[in-house]
DNA sequence: CATGAATGAGCATTCATTCAT
DNA sequence: AATGAATGAATGCTCATTCAT
């Protein structure tokens, strides 16, 4: 039952650095959070204890408490951290965006992007979802992800950037496509970001009339 | 605190088709199965628990157990239910399409309508939903049908009705679409299922390239 | 961990006797009670946890639940017992009674004699004193003990039946003067109420000056 | 979130009287003894934890136990403190008491004043008593006080002074009569302890035939 | 000596499931 | 077959206490 631990040796520079309390402390957070991701992922938010949490990390159940208060705490700070790490990345898009192609293809081909680079949230394979099969699960970083695209096609609309549709139905064509074209891409070897952000481009344009008919391949 | 009960004493007519004893069953189990369809929606299917469902039915505790024998169960058989009540409708789709247009036509606008139908289990309004934003969660019957639509999806496809895409990607997307767009028509008012199939059924069509460019409303 | 269990035998009179169900409730309840006093009594109504007064019972600790909601619910039974079995008593009393005095020598000797029957209430030895002797802790049951008292004290001051004084400091002294000699008497050997009672209440009458001057012994 | 907090760097004048050390020590010493006064009279003893004292001093968690060893060790320094504080004012009345009744009068008046004096101890509005009313709960501090009153009581008894009573007896209704009409007093508006003083001596001494009956008022 | 994070026992409570009636 | 009480594992959470820094 050692968890994470103080490290053995020091590296002796103790000029900056952050003193051993304060190591341990981000380790733990860490560990804490990744344990939370694995077993959200794993059994879904609804189905995760914080004991299964805190089992994952070796640290006593106590010290859970001293980092978040509750599952739903846990829960809101991964789905910050993924939103933080997201929204830069579709804000970039939205700027340099000329037209509503243009964004579109940015902004999905990055949200492909990223999820590659988050396998473990979407992580193929999760056992609960064995368990009964007709369930699919949101993990909160995974619901934070959607709800920042969301947000961001929103603002990109806002801006007069839209197309002359229902965007209430737009937007929610778009993350589904999006959703679930991603979640299939995952699936495959190799992994094409490009190529399914080229289909899910495709169809939403031409399927609003931004793009002309497709030439047959 | 009875709920249905068997009656005390049989009047001795035992022979007549259902029989008292298979009627009061049939009775308990539909009162399970619409107990639990309401609690699942309500609470959502892992934050229900097999007493919220019972609780609900008026039965005793222990009668649960001699219809199904676990919270998994009824959810099957809530999912075994909407697909039956489902699969016919989309067949009836399948066999009368011509081609691929004219099917996914059908099969949408048909998805929709039997989605008004079941308000309850996409029930607008999921109080479990509102404490923790970020997680969507599907009920089993949710998820059923979802993956029944698929199925008529790849039937088709298998059919040769396809159209010259990567289909598998093509079904993600054409799910994506119907599953948002349904909820969002859901919530507005009037309900208006016609104009929601038309708009995801031209996306989806012009999006493949089966459609024309739309004309300039 | 059998706790109290269905009776092996049944004595075979069917007719009015609840049955055997309702028998194990009854008996159950009544230890669950029975449990609480003795634990209430040993630590103290705070230091007290459920789970001191389930594990008493050898009951299963999900089974206190099915009884009572919170260590406050038995309490609060325990209380009202307490007073059920006091009011008549002392509504006796006062129905009998012609003056203050003769009242008051009736309800003190009452309340004495009460006590006696309640030793495990008030319980020579309680262990937990012990551990912090300056600490006086009250059981649910003696609280509403003194609670009774004191209405029954109003009620009759209410009546017209009120020496001349200061009717609250009156009560207050009452009450102290009851409490603590009451006390002592427990401890005696051999226990005397009345010789409690007519210390107690001549000190009380003399002291307002509703009886003479005492004769030197 | 320091508190009181032990300088870092000393400047070097370490000779002085009590010592920049024993000074901190002594400040943290009597910010413990404070917040736990005003703990347990907010709280009740029992309810009163470890945790609630040091958060109430700023210090951390560890430092507590470098004062204490537990909450029963701060409660017993509290009624030491109060009892060297009363037992002084007691002795003095004792010693130029020349009878019972002059004994008692100056105690009882003593006691009262004192009352006034502590009253964050006796604390009018504990909420923890509101949520069950029927419990009424001492902290230490107020135990010691009557037990030191009780050994005020005992000590002149002792040396003769005693009326021709029942001493054990007398003592126990002395200390429910002090207490009693202490605590209602300290309700009263405005706080009067003269006249408290007055009933419950002149109520005890006629009590015991030390007093002429009492003209009608 | 102060600090405050780690620990794990303990508590209230809920729940699925069993089984005597 | 219906009932509903009993069971005990599991959960979220708090707390006293220790101890490396």
């Amino acid at each position: 039952m050692t968890g994470i631990v103080t490290p053995l040796f020091s590296d002796g520079s103790d000029e900056a650095a952050p003193g051993k309390r304060e190591l341990t402390k981000a380790l733990n957070r860490d560990a804490i959070l990744k344990a939370a991701r694995a077993v959200f992922s794993e059994l879904g938010y609804e189905a995760a204890s914080v004991r299964d949490i805190i089992r994952r990390t070796g640290l006593a159940s106590g010290t859970f408490y001293n980092y978040y208060r509750s599952k739903e705490e846990v829960a809101k700070a991964l789905a910050a951290d993924v939103v933080q790490r997201l929204r830069p990345i579709l804000r970039a898009e939205r700027e340099q965006a000329t037209d509503f192609e243009s964004y579109l293809n940015g902004a999905i081909r990055a949200y492909f992007r990223f999820l590659i680079g988050e396998v473990e949230i979407w992580g193929p394979g999760r056992p609960r979802a064995e368990r009964f099969p007709h369930i699919r699960v949101q993990t909160p970083a995974q619901g934070a992800v959607f709800e920042e695209i969301l947000a961001s096609i929103n603002l990109v609309i806002e801006h007069g950037l839209a197309p002359r549709v229902d965007t209430e139905y737009l937007t929610a064509a778009l993350i589904g496509v999006a959703q679930n074209i991603g979640e299939k891409m995952l699936h495959r070897d190799p992994v094409d970001p490009e190529a399914a952000a080229r289909f899910a481009v495709e169809l939403i344009l031409r399927g609003i009339g931004a793009l002309p008919k497709r030439e047959p391949a």
